[in-house]
DNA sequence: AGGATCGTCAACCGTACGGTTGAATATGCG
DNA sequence: CGCATATTCAACCGTACGGTTGACGATCCT
């Protein structure tokens, strides 16, 4: 399944992958360190993951025993533009963002928002 | 359920919903009127659209028989914030905007892009 | 080699999605 | 009133999603 707006937008749509491409706002990280602030296991991070990676929203690479995921947020861009055609939004505004984050991560135990 | 991110991306996955958004950019529509290029049933549509209103992406207003149905581009500022997080996107790109629209259109029978 | 760690695969479960059809509910019109 | 139009509701179907658990294949370390 090539990276199209279903999959981008799909893969959007649920607050634990949002919260992935947020830890992964800050650095490259293991599957497994990802994993770490989910209550779920580790093989749901993993799917998600897939389906974050077959969007197109993250790259993964094997090194070792350690699977690296990376941010590709260039794949966003197709859904950006997409939606800002419906509106003209003042340009990014970031206090909203972060606010954004902090919002989407209380639901996580154990961090705050991830960019502290 | 409120609009919330999840409900926005959602609501966002599916093509056929994005299609008419694209058919509301250009006017107000009455559900029928809306459901007139696709080959499904009027039922599937107003599915849809309720999916689209509880996303906030649209109102619905009745008027007489005729529900009207009205693109609130609004409700896509929180995600576009949110997006818009993950990468510095270049100005809107207009003609990148209505060539996706056609591509979106291409698969509906009956009509070109709905922006003609 | 042997054991621990990293990650995915496979099978399963409950629920939601996208679609259908047919009936029901309004509303407008002659 | 009585019929046509506009829209939704309800029940159903197949498939996909989000999660679990347990087994499996790699890789690193001693």
């Amino acid at each position: 399944m090539a990276p199209t707006l279903d999959t981008v937008f799909a893969a959007l749509a649920d607050p634990t992958r949002r919260a992935i491409l947020s830890l992964l706002l800050e650095d490259d990280m293991a599957v497994t360190d990802v994993a770490e602030p989910f209550e779920m296991s580790l093989a749901a991070i993993s799917k998600h993951l897939g389906i974050l990676s077959r969007a197109g929203l993250i790259s993964q690479e094997r090194r070792g025993r350690v699977v690296w995921c990376k941010l590709e947020p260039g794949a966003l861009r197709e859904a950006s533009v997409w939606m800002q055609g419906f509106g003209q939004f003042e340009a990014v505004n970031l206090d909203a963002f972060e606010k954004f984050l902090e919002i989407e991560f209380a639901q996580f135990p154990g961090r705050s928002a991830p960019q502290e």
